[in-house]
DNA sequence: TAGGATTATGTCATAAAGTGTCATAAAGTG
DNA sequence: CACTTTATGACACTTTATGACATAATCCTA
């Protein structure tokens, strides 16, 4: 397996769940149903729990008792929320969905590790179709 | 399990009891029933029975009989109260209640290992939606 | 210390949100 | 083109959140 890889435009069902495509349904299920869904800049990223534990390690320097360092942990865990691929659909939370716009149509953009879901209007935006340079 | 994670608006009911949303229920109530506490620089800190007890570790080094540490003992020990889930609700004393300005309604955020209950006024003020940087 | 007030606690009804399953439509495959 | 896989919407069902109420415990004060 080669990580997420591609984009496909999906749809959430009226209760706000996502159609996990094919390709990305196996690597997920077979790994842990478990997964992590965070708010990142106008888009959602969704790491699957072992990725998650790999950046949560990158955390563990820091001070919970210390003032500055605990508004440097509360981005990170505030902003995420633990899901399930269940029946091969997420559940994204409302409030998530809410943060970054999502509506009935998502686009679903493989990063490897970890795949992000975007709003197709902002997605367009920030990504106008361009000769790609490597 | 990943810990507390995310941001939830939840109630207070008439008596002051937290609804306890359900993604939190399950690691509270498995672990132990009791709870601490502690009011923080304006929202409060709820530490699972074996998070408290895990941080008091930490602070057992530090030497009573010395007027600073002394001082931050007392910030920490003088301003928990031990709690309790009961049918999956947490009443929060009013004086702590008070401490941190909650009313009806409460943000409650995780933190992984513990997790935070703030006046959702206060928690605007501090955290405007602004972009994550991870 | 009895009575009344305040503060806790358990339970339930309702409304809202989340979940499983299936039928159909669409897309992909040989 | 026939067959398989995948995506979608719909629906019934379950779980969760909330407010309300009844009862129990505690605290004061006369």
């Amino acid at each position: 397996m080669n990580g997420f890889l591609g984009t496909y435009t999906v749809s959430l069902d009226d209760k706000g769940r996502l159609n996990v495509p094919a390709k990305f349904k196996g690597p997920l299920e077979q790994d842990s149903p478990q997964l992590v869904i965070c708010v990142t800049d106008g888009f959602l990223t969704v790491f699957p729990q072992r990725e998650w534990a790999a950046n949560e390690e990158k955390l563990s320097h820091l001070n919970a008792f210390d003032t500055e360092d605990r508004t440097r942990l509360r981005k990170f865990y505030a902003r995420a929320t633990e899901c399930e691929i269940k029946s091969g659909k997420i559940l994204i939370p409302a409030t998530q969905r809410e943060a970054v716009g999502l509506k009935k149509e998502v686009k679903i953009v493989g990063m490897s590790k970890t795949f992000e879901l975007w709003d197709p209007g902002r997605w367009e935006k920030e990504h106008p179709s361009e000769p790609t340079v490597l």
